[in-house]
RNA sequence: AGCCUGGUGGUGUAAUGGUAGCACAGAGGUUUUUGGUACCUUCAGUCGGGGUUCGAAUCCCUGCCGGGCUGCCA
């Protein structure tokens, strides 16, 4: 890391922050906020407004808030808000002591409503839904003024004041800001700024009658906190125009927003309300599930949080819609794991192998290499003996022509352990193969030999009388249209769904050593993939071993 | 339909009037006790049409296409 930092390409957002803080703004000042609503639970969308928030407050010297968007008791929880502090600590940022809540703001949000409505830019409206709707016009005819925008100030103060008494039922009454019905821009409509919601608040409990919209509470909750530069994604473009007129016309500090395109996954869903309803209908086993792309599920998968971070920032910033796709998710997962974790053997598909030469009663113990990335890593012992097991796919009887593995014949290598040659294949009455009989050469110790031949094919084996058995779960991705959404008229997303993104192998055997390895411990097995030992048990009381991902296969791509 | 916004290889993202680059994916190869990793080579792009300019992905005009907006959700 001694190298001079290559300056790498700035994005739109850090060119344009990078300009204000060079100009003076805000006295060279950079102060983000991630703001996350705690109705649902935080996936990979939201993780790269996270690494952005966080991200570029870190590189200009500036801090970024946690702030809870908790306007709306009605769908926040805070089984919820607790989540999504734990996800962001685990993704490896931290907000110090600047964990904020809307709520925190109510009474000051109720105050600059008082302040509109005395300065005559906010009235108590009694439009019903419908009304409402009828008179707000559409996208190419304007709206009409509500008969209630010209009540006297008095008058919207007193009615005001009795909504945050209570004195009205839910969604009789709004306080409105008067803006222009007749605008191109359907925000600035006279928008709904409080609402009457008769709800206890998990933070407020049921001091509030009233509760102040989105439009109304988040420029205000960024401006109090003295954020610079507020980023969203590009749905809230529109309400831009609103945000700025409020800072404008309450006279408050005012942040730039800034829009960005939200992320989007190839084979999957990135909506809180798709994987609400994937979890409701148990299509997956909950929030969790490690085939979902919530934070908690790739967690439990075995993703890391470095790959995550690292795919953040290569997915890169920008306003066109993006749909990037998982192999580049997959690569900087693996590229992360191939680093840190520790190799191990085991067999998702057991054959047996007796070694027809090796002594009956003999049993030794090989070394392996834990990380060939790591020399630090050091070696491990292996038990080694007369039986073992193979996985069934390392064995082929009339293999095609560049199949390097085990055949009749043909010399492979036990991974740090010995050359063998197949010298027997043993079937049952219907001519499935059930054991294969092998002698080894025993000057092949620990996988050489003095005279340097070559031995193209080396597997990977389990000592049978030491192994572990475990249940293991494959995860192949969660729907099999690159684009989930594309589906027949009249159907959904859930059309989409691939019947087998979970595969559960029962009788999977793995070295004892697999046994220390604690559970979310990233590991490899060598040649099958990368795994990680789930929370869950088997039914049979098994360990459970999720595979993050597979190993890159080229041979599998070979065969295609 | 009106308004807003965007369009660079298969995907994502740079280049802001001066050699279209990087990453992933694909193809080929070298190394290898993981058909892994690493490394090398390679394929492939400025939405169309006009204009301005010595020179345009970039500026102008126009067309086409994508996305967003008619919650008292965020």
């Amino acid at each position: 890391m001694s190298e001079p930092e290559a300056e790498k390409p700035l994005d739109f957002i850090r060119t344009r922050i990078q300009e204000d803080q060079q100009a003076g703004k805000n006295d060279g000042k950079v102060h983000t906020r991630f703001p996350p609503e705690p109705n649902g639970y935080l996936h990979l969308g939201h993780a790269k407004s996270i690494c952005l928030n966080f991200g570029i407050a870190q590189e200009f010297g500036g801090l970024c808030n946690l702030r809870l968007d908790d306007t709306n008791p009605v769908a926040e929880k805070t089984e919820y808000a607790e989540a999504i502090q734990d996800d962001l600590r685990w993704l490896g940022f931290d907000w110090e002591d600047r964990f904020f809540h809307a709520s925190d703001y109510f009474d000051q949000l109720h105050s600059w409503a008082v302040q509109l409505i005395k300065a005559g830019k906010a009235f108590v409206c009694d439009l019903s839904f419908e009304e409402m709707k009828a008179h707000r016009g559409n996208l190419i005819e304007p709206g009409k003024n509500s008969p209630f925008r010209e009540r006297m100030v008095e008058e919207n103060l007193e009615l005001f004041e009795q909504m945050r008494l209570g004195e009205f039922p839910d969604g009789t009454k709004t306080l409105r800001a008067k803006i222009d019905m007749s605008s191109p821009n359907l925000n600035l409509r006279d928008p709904v700024i409080y609402r009457i919601i008769h709800q206890e608040h998990p933070k407020t409990g049921d001091k509030w009658k009233i509760y102040p919209s989105y439009d109304f509470a988040h420029g205000q909750s960024d401006s109090l906190e003295g954020i610079t530069h507020s980023l969203c994604t590009l749905e809230f473009e529109h309400h831009r125009p609103l945000y700025d007129w409020l800072c404008q016309n309450l006279g408050i500090h005012h942040p730039q927003q800034i829009e960005f395109a939200r992320l989007n996954l190839n084979y999957t869903v990135m909506s809180k309300r798709k994987m609400l309803r994937l979890v409701e209908e148990g299509r997956v086993n909950g929030w969790d599930d490690p085939r979902m792309p919530t934070l908690q599920g790739m967690r439990r998968r075995g993703y890391t949080s470095k790959s995550i971070r690292d795919f953040c920032e290569k997915v890169g910033v920008a306003k066109r819609e993006n749909v990037i796709e998982v192999e580049l998710l997959e690569h900087c997962l693996r590229h992360d794991l191939n680093l840190c974790s520790p190799r191990r053997l085991g067999v998702l598909d057991p054959l047996k192998v007796t070694i027809s030469n090796y002594p009956e009663d003999k049993s030794e113990t090989v070394d392996a290499v834990n990380n060939p990335e790591d020399p630090d890593a050091g070696t491990r012992p292996v038990p080694f003996s007369k039986q073992l097991y193979v996985d069934r796919n390392d064995f082929m009887e009339d293999p095609p022509k560049k199949y390097f593995r085990m055949s009749p014949g043909r010399e492979v290598r036990l991974k740090y352990a010995y050359y063998v040659t197949c010298t027997e294949v043993v079937k049952d009455e219907e001519g499935n193969i059930t054991e294969l009989i092998c002698e080894y050469d025993p000057e092949s110790r620990g996988g050489g030999t003095a005279d340097g031949r070559r031995v193209k094919g080396t597997i990977q084996w389990v000592d049978a009388s030491t192994a572990q058995p475990c249940e293991v779960r494959l995860y192949d991705r969660l729907f099999n249209k690159p684009d989930p959404e594309k589906v027949e008229d009249g159907g959904d997303f859930t059309d989409n769904l691939n019947p087998d993104s979970l595969e559960i192998i029962h009788h999977a055997l793995v070295e004892p050593s697999v046994t220390e390895i604690s559970i979310g411990q990233a590991f490899q097995l060598e040649r099958v993939g990368y795994f990680c030992l789930d929370s869950d048990k088997a039914e049979d009381g098994k360990k459970v071993l999720n595979r993050t991902v597979a190993m890159r296969d080229s041979w599998a791509k070979i065969n295609k």
